[in-house]
Order: C-alpha cells, then sequence, then structure tokens
DNA sequence: TCGAGTATTCAGAGATCTCTGAAGACTCGA
DNA sequence: TCGAGTCTTCAGAGATCTCTGAATACTCGA
C-alpha cells in the first residue's frame, strides 16, 4: 500500500490552487480516497512518502480549519482522523474572508482618499460589490446546508 | 510623486492573498488610488519604484484577465491604462474557474472509486457541493451586474 | 528609411517557501 | 516512575518563485 492514486493527486493539486500547500493537500487528497473511516499519521506517511514532520503539520492545520477531525480511537495509541462531515462548506467559509478583507481594504482607502476623489469613487464600487458578497455567499451557504446534501 | 500610500500597499496585499502576483497587485492599486483618470507605464514605475520589466509584465497580465483595459491616447505616444468598470465582478468569475476545477477533481475521482465506495460517497458529496456553487455562483454575480452599482 | 521614444523579453541573482529528519516532548500502561 | 510507541518542533538544505536590468524589438513622425 504506497502512493496516491492519479486522481487523487489531481484533486490535491486543484487544492494547490487554491491556496493549500502542496503537502497538506495530498493529506487531505488521501483521506479523501481511502476506503477505511479513518487514517493514522503513520498510514499517512507511508502512503504519501513523506516526512512524519509534513504528516504532522498538515493534520494540525487541517484540523485548525475544521476540515478534518481526531477520532477517538478505542484500543489504539495512534491518532485517527478522518475528513469531516460538511468540511466543503467550511473551505468555502474560510475563503470567504478574503472577501471581508477585500472590503476592508476598499473602506480603508476611501478612508484615505475621501468618497468624493476620483480614486474615492473608484474604491467605492469596489467595496460595494465585496459588501454585496460578504452579505451574499454565507446565505448561499447556508442554503445549501438547509437542503442536506442534494442540489 | 512616488511611493505608494498605506492603504494602497495594504490592498495590494489583500490582492496578494488572493493569489495575484506580488507586483501586479501593487500596479492595480496604484491604478485605483490614482487621481488622475489614467496612468502610463512610465508613470507606474516611477510611482512604485519597480523595474520597467515587472510594470510591462504586470499590465499585460492585468490586461489579459480584463482588469484593466489600454485607453487611446491622442497625443502621446506612451499607452494609457486604466482600471476597468466592472473588473471586480470579472476578478470574482476567474477565481471560480477553481470553483470548476474542484468539481471536475471530484468527478474523475467517482469515476475511478465508483459511486458506491466509501471514497466514491465522500467525493460524492464533495462534487455536489461544488456542482451547487457552480451553478450559483454565476447567478449571484449577473444578480450585482443587473441592480447597477448599490447593492 | 531613419531615429528617438517607448515597450517587451528573458537570463540569472536574490528572496522566499517547503520539506526533511533527527532531537526531544508527550502519553499511557505497567 | 519507567520506557516503548507516537507525535511535534525546527534548523537548514533544496526547490521554487519573483524581480531586475540590459539587450532587443517595436512604433511612429519626419
Amino acid at each position: 500500500m504506497s502512493a496516491l492514486s492519479d486522481p487523487a493527486e489531481h484533486l490535491a493539486l486543484a487544492l494547490t490552487q487554491g491556496g493549500m500547500q502542496r503537502m497538506t493537500a495530498r493529506v487531505l487528497a488521501a483521506l479523501l480516497f481511502t476506503e477505511q473511516d479513518t487514517l493514522t499519521a503513520g498510514e499517512i506517511t507511508e502512503l504519501l512518502v513523506i516526512s512524519s514532520g509534513s504528516v504532522s503539520t498538515a493534520l494540525k492545520s487541517l484540523t485548525s480549519v475544521g476540515l478534518i477531525e481526531k477520532v477517538p480511537a478505542p484500543g489504539s495509541r495512534r491518532e485517527h482522523f478522518r475528513f469531516r462531515e460538511g468540511a466543503w462548506a467550511t473551505l468555502m467559509s474560510e475563503q470567504n474572508q478574503l472577501v471581508r478583507v477585500m472590503r476592508e481594504a476598499a473602506e480603508q482607502g476611501i478612508a484615505a482618499t475621501g468618497e468624493d476623489s476620483v480614486a474615492g469613487r473608484r474604491l467605492g464600487e469596489m467595496r460595494d460589490f465585496y459588501d454585496y458578497l460578504w452579505r451574499e455567499l454565507p446565505a448561499l451557504i447556508d442554503q445549501w446546508k438547509a437542503h442536506g446534501s442534494k442540489g
């Protein structure tokens, strides 16, 4: 048992494009593509042929953003991890933080240039757009959560 | 005339977090914060204190994704550029390509694992989610475009 | 066609990021 | 308390990315 399948590596690559660390993305892909319910750090290390340090870092980061979770492992000293239910919505919400940052950057710019300057008007358009997204995107995600898993 | 203001640099940093090259982001910020209608490559070079090569590359890339545009410059041999109307919606659409990539990666995974395997079910959830976004996000942007600039 | 002004390209220096692997910390049963 | 098994940390090697600046190409009026 070793090496991720091609589709798994491909998925990892896609996650990478979204800004995720490469090894972190591969760890997530491993947890997605395994036929087991959970994987341990040791299993992942072996599967991906990467250092234990990388696995540790990746698991820590994925856990902290809520994409995976530790599973109580009766009768095992090793920690078991699994992909978390509803994680995709979580990932999306994470990325929406960028929308907030953009809106705030616009706000800050307007404060500096004044609402009625040339730049102020450009930044006003920006602020309005990100403000709109900031209000509408959470609603979109909630709607998804509401109707279960079928769109 | 030199150096971007702090709010402008801050905005550039935000763009960077969204995956934009640093110098490209600074060029875009310069075009956003200027009180002039347009800027030339030379002006930007001077303003940001960066090489002409960087400016050229940045302008090329920003133009190609539709965030800025060349403006016909009567009586000037230099090229004039300005931030493009509706550019934010364009930027958002660009980023939505990632949603498509994610959906396709899921699809590919399901094709490999089979719909009814453990992994297949996880990937099914993923596919459904990104499929949902892929259908809904363009609608959201269109709605924004429809009601002008006030949300 | 010429030449001044402007824009583009790209090799390579430098900055940055990522991963490894070994040292050390932690955990838990005995 | 001890020690085997497991996990975490982090300095530094190596890989990657970014920017510069000089050479080159382009453009346009005369």
